[in-house]
DNA sequence: TTGTATGCGTTATCAA
DNA sequence: TTGATAACGCATACAA
C-alpha cells in the first residue's frame, strides 16, 4: 500500500464536498445533506437553490463517506461459475440494467464453481466491501460447505439465480427446470424416439437445475410408458479428453440411443461435434436437444433446438428483488419461476426405423 | 432510500471494529491499525498478537472507512459495451483474476457502446464510487464526444484495451491489428484470392482496431500487386434486416469476391450465414476469414479461419497495468501491443477458377 | 425550517 | 514503540 494521502489531482477526484456547497449557499452542511437527499425538513426554496448550487459545482456524493454512515455501500455483489458463459453473461447484464437505474454498482466476481473461491469472494463482499446484497449462481459444494449455510449469512440478502439450495429460505429466481426437461422430452417422443440419453457435467450432477431437468425428462417417460433406462443417464464433461468423449459416444451407440438430452446448451453442442467427428449425421441418425438457447445454439449447424427460458429477464428480476429486500428486509420471500419454452429448430428429427 | 440506521443484524455485517480489537488486545486503536496494515513502528511481538486477535475475532476493514482517509477505493471499473461478447468477457476475466489476487474488487458497467452511457457510468465510478481506476474499452463517439476527452479525466488512472484513441496519453493493451489484418489477407492472397471484400460494423468504422485491421488488409493487397477496390469495403451490420444483408450479399457476388475478411469473428459468422442461406458454398465459392477467435469460431461449421490475440492475457494486464500505475503515478506509459496469430480452420479454400 | 454537535471506522500526525 | 487525537465526508438527533 502507497504511503502518504495522496491529493486530490493525483487521485481524479473532485474534492468538492457538502461543506463547500453548504459555504457558497451560506447555509449549515445539514441543511444542504437534507437538500441533497431530497429529504423534507428544508423550505422547498432552499432546497431548490442548494440543488442548483450543487449542480453547478459538480458535486457528487463520496460513496464511502455515505456508506460509513448509513451502513449502505450501494454497492451490489454478483458472484457465478464464469462470466465467458454467455448465459451468466445475460443473466449479469439483465442486473446490471436494474441496478444501474437505482443507482447501485454490481461487482462481479468469478468462481469457477469452486465452493472455496465463491466463500472467499463473498466474504469480501459481505465484510471488507460491505456490498448491500449479493446475486448468487451458487457453487456445487460438499454437503455443508458451502457457505450459504453458514449462520452468518442469514442476516445478509442474497438472491440465487438459476441454481438454488432448496433447504435455504432465500429469495429465487428460478426456471421451471422439471417442466423444460419434459418439454424438451416429450417433443422427442413425439419424434417418435424411446431411446433417449440424458447427459450432464459431472461437477453440476447434484445442482438444482440439473436434477430438476432430469425429474423432467424421467416423468415424461413414465408418463410415455416408457421405462427410464438408468444407462442412459451418463455425464459427458465438454473439457474431457477427447477419448472418453469418443467412449461416450460408443456407449451411446451401443445402447441404441437415438436422441440426446444435453442438460445444457454447450453439452449438446459437445455431442453435436462428437457425432460428427464419428460420422453420426444429426438429426438423421442422432437427434440433440439442449437446454438454455445460448448465443451458439443458433449458430451451430444444425441449430439447436432447446428451451429458452430468458436470462436476461431473470437476472433484472434478481436485481429488483434484491434492491426491494434491501428497503424492506422483512418482506416475504420471492420465488419466481420462468417458464421455459420450446424453441424449435433442426437438431432433431424423426426417428427411423 | 430507507430512514434510519440499520442494525448490523439486519445488514448483516460482522460489527468488529479494530476499536474492539483494541480493547481485546489492551492497546490503543492507533497500534491495531499500524499492526493490522503489517507497518512498522510497532514491535513483532505485539504485531503478532494483534493479528492473531484480530483474526480470532474476526475482524475483516471496513472499505468505506479505510477509503475515506486513504482515498483509495480498491476498487476498480471496467466498461466495455457488452458482457455477453465472449471476447470481453474474456477481457474480464482475465483482469478479475489479477484484480482478485491484488485485493481489489471490479464493478462491471455495460456502455452498448453508446458514449452517453460510458460518460454517466465513468462519472459514476471517478466520482461517487471513487473506482481508484478504470479499465477501457471505449465507446466510439463524434469527434471529442468521448468522455475520455474531458479535462477531468486526465488525473484519473485508465487503461484502454483493444480500441484506443491514438492521440490520448494513456496505458494500453492493445492488439497488432494491422499485423493481424495483413496475416489474415495474405493467407488469402496465399490461397489465390484477388477480390476479398472487407466487411465492418458501421458503428465501429472509426475506431482504431477496425481502422488498424483495414490497413493491414490494403497493406497486404498492395504488397500482392492487387489495387484495392473500394467498392469491396463495406459495412455488415450483424443485426441488421434481412433483406439488407442479402442485398449486400449480391453485391459481393457482383463485385466478383471470392473471399471475405469480416473485422470480428461475429461479422464473419453472419456472412456464414447468409452465404449458406443464398446456397453459396462455403469455402467452396466462398472463403472466409474473421478476427477474434472467439467461442463460436470453432463451433460454427464449417470452423472460422481467424486470428487469435489472447483477451484474457489483454485482460490481466490491463489489471496489472493499472495497479502498477496507483503505486507509482509518475511511471512511463505503458503501451502493450499483442501479437495475434492465425488459427487455420476450415473456413477458406484455395480459390476456383 | 435551520443549525450545532456527534459519530461512522479507519488512517496518520505528533507528542509522549 | 506506543497512544491521544484530529481528520475523512456525510447523515442524523436534537436544540434553537
Amino acid at each position: 500500500m502507497r504511503k502518504g494521502r495522496p491529493t486530490a489531482e493525483e487521485t481524479g477526484l473532485s474534492g468538492i464536498t457538502i461543506k463547500d456547497v453548504a459555504q457558497a449557499a451560506g447555509v449549515s452542511v445539514a441543511t444542504v445533506s437534507k437538500a441533497l437527499r431530497g429529504a423534507d425538513r428544508v423550505s422547498n426554496e432552499t432546497r431548490e437553490r442548494i440543488v442548483a448550487i450543487a449542480a453547478s459545482m459538480g458535486w457528487r456524493a463520496n460513496n464511502a463517506a455515505r456508506s460509513l454512515v448509513t451502513k449502505r455501500s450501494y454497492l451490489l455483489g454478483l458472484v457465478t461459475a464464469s462470466i465467458t458463459n454467455n448465459f451468466s453473461a445475460q443473466v449479469y447484464e439483465g442486473a446490471d440494467s436494474y441496478a444501474t437505474e437505482k443507482g447501485y454498482g454490481i461487482l462481479l466476481c468469478v468462481t469457477e464453481d469452486d465452493y472455496r473461491k465463491e466463500r472467499q469472494a463473498l466474504e469480501r463482499l459481505r465484510l471488507e466491501v460491505r456490498a448491500d446484497g449479493v446475486i448468487a449462481v451458487p457453487a456445487p459444494a460438499p454437503l455443508g460447505k458451502s457457505i450459504f449455510y453458514d449462520p452468518s449469512m442469514a442476516a445478509w440478502p442474497y438472491v440465487f439465480v438459476t441454481r438454488h439450495f432448496s433447504d435455504l429460505a432465500s429469495d429465487r429466481v428460478l426456471c421451471d427446470d422439471a417442466k423444460g426437461g419434459a418439454m424438451l422430452t416429450r417433443h422427442l417422443i413425439e419424434l417418435g424416439h424411446r431411446k433417449i440419453a440424458f447427459l450432464f457435467d459431472s461437477l453440476h450432477a447434484g445442482c438444482s437445475h440439473v436434477m430438476g431437468r432430469r425429474q423432467g425428462y424421467l416423468a415424461a417417460l413414465t408418463e410415455a410408458g416408457i421405462r427410464p433406462d438408468p444407462e442412459l443417464m451418463m455425464a459427458l464433461d465438454v473439457n474431457a479428453p477427447a477419448e472418453l468423449s469418443r467412449a461416450l459416444m460408443t456407449q451411446l451407440e451401443a445402447r441404441g440411443a437415438t436422441a440426446v438430452f444435453g442438460h445444457v446448451d454447450r453439452t449438446a453442442v459437445r455431442v453435436m461435434q462428437l457425432a460428427r467427428a464419428a460420422g453420426i449425421d444429426v438429426p438423421g441418425r442422432l437427434s440433440i436437444v439442449g437446454f438454455g438457447n445460448l448465443n451458439i445454439s443458433e449458430l451451430v449447424s444444425p441449430p439447436l433446438t432447446t428451451a429458452d427460458y430468458a436470462p436476461r429477464e431473470m437476472g433484472r428480476l434478481a436485481a429488483r428483488i434484491l434492491i426491494e429486500r434491501l428497503e424492506r428486509p422483512s418482506a416475504a420471500r420471492h420465488q419466481i419461476v420462468m417458464e421455459p419454452h420450446l424453441v424449435n429448430r433442426s437438431s432433431t428429427a424423426r426417428v427411423r426405423r
